[in-house]
DNA sequence: TTTTTAATACCGCACGACGGTATGTATTAA
DNA sequence: TTAATACATACCGTCGTGCGGTATTAAAAA
């Protein structure tokens, strides 16, 4: 393939193989070849200038399957007009509310049988979605008087592991009713730790999502 | 290297030196020929005549480390004169007070690094661990009127999966105080769902667990 | 402007290691 | 004597990756 002056785009055009690679076989089952052969005429040489494994190419997939995520999440711990709580609650809403057409709906994913790519998102909700967003927004709750623990950032952990991890569909491929009942057992518990987070509204879109997410696939 | 008259033998120091590979290494960087080279002149042709494929050597290892846990929660669940609340609370005193001595513990494991083995572990706690013991245990519970839930399944999975995945100090290298916080949350979820599992005892005893595992390493 | 230079986008082959298989052989139990 | 089985040996195809080379580009030098 000839030279691209704009190499960003190649590198864009590897990710989207890849990604949709990842997503229909798996990681270990998709070898650098396979994604040379959805690539149009790219060498492997190309793909080995632009990442320095096949390992790296996982990470940037990742990368940019949880940007979007972590930027609404940044968006919200950074809003003035908001108390903690209230924070929390935003992003519950948001995360049931976003669009089902984007692609990661659209790929048909299944992360339950994708041991890497499964170990990536539980990598990032702990190691970045916990500490860097959710953990501020729970100190300011405290600090507010919003929210009360003694824990901040293992509750912190909990909360996005049950919700990110348990609550996730890519991962788990429950029904529809599952994934409702799911929710139920999630608002409890954080009703538990005085957090008052999930509203009939939320529930009733829920229902809706499963339920659309069943369609396509 | 000859012929063994006891076959399992076989097995067994296969799985052994599979298993201390695995945690020292991780399952990925660890080749069959590394598995070869720790047996002691066994052949690849003898690890391919007991084991179809290094992924079974693999369910085979997670088998043998979830053994002894699952007799323990089978104990729990059959025993006769406990009520379902009762049960619960014995078992996380069980797994708090298991000997810090075994093989477990030995191989100073990282599961944190090691994608497959924790992907084993996960799927073994939602796919067996929460149907198969926690959740008869609610059930009970729930007849007996010792716990109160419209959705004992899900209740199960969410506590399991906090305790095996979230608690476990295989996966997360949790400093001792931070896995006492960690327990402390926990408490909190669990009286969050009426189930008041964990008492001061316990507590200390975890504080102990922690440190003693902390200065095997 | 033209020429030179250095960087880089990409090619494609070759390598060593890997997981796995086919086949052979010796030992055992029936 | 036979059939099954516990191994050994030799080999295969594929994999991720390294590397030498080439063409294209933008920047520096003329």
């Amino acid at each position: 393939m000839a030279r691209n002056k704009h190499p960003e785009e190649t590198v864009s055009l590897i990710l989207d193989a890849a990604f949709r690679l990842f997503m229909e076989k798996g990681y270990e089952r998709t070898s650098i070849q396979d994604i040379i052969d959805n690539l149009g005429g790219l060498s492997k040489g190309a793909i080995y200038h632009h990442f320095k494994s096949k390992e790296d190419i996982l990470v940037a997939v990742t990368d940019r399957m949880t940007e979007e995520s972590n930027r609404m999440l940044a968006d919200i711990r950074d809003c003035a007009d908001l108390t903690g709580l209230e924070k929390l609650k935003t992003i519950f809403k948001k995360s049931i509310s976003r669009p089902v057409q984007d692609e990661i709906f659209a790929a048909a994913p299944n992360l339950g049988n994708n041991p890497r790519l499964l170990y990536s998102i539980f990598k990032e909700t702990i190691e970045t979605a916990a500490p860097d967003y959710i953990l501020p927004i729970i100190r300011q709750g405290i600090l507010d008087g919003t929210i009360q623990t003694d824990y901040p950032s293992e509750l912190a952990e909990l909360i996005i592991l049950a919700a990110n991890i348990w609550m996730n569909p890519m991962i788990f491929d429950d029904s529809e009713e599952k994934t409702f009942r799911k929710f139920m057992v999630f608002r409890q518990m954080m009703q538990g730790f005085g957090l008052d987070v999930v509203d009939d509204e939320m529930l009733d879109r829920l229902k809706e999502l499963a339920s659309i997410y069943h369609k396509n696939k």
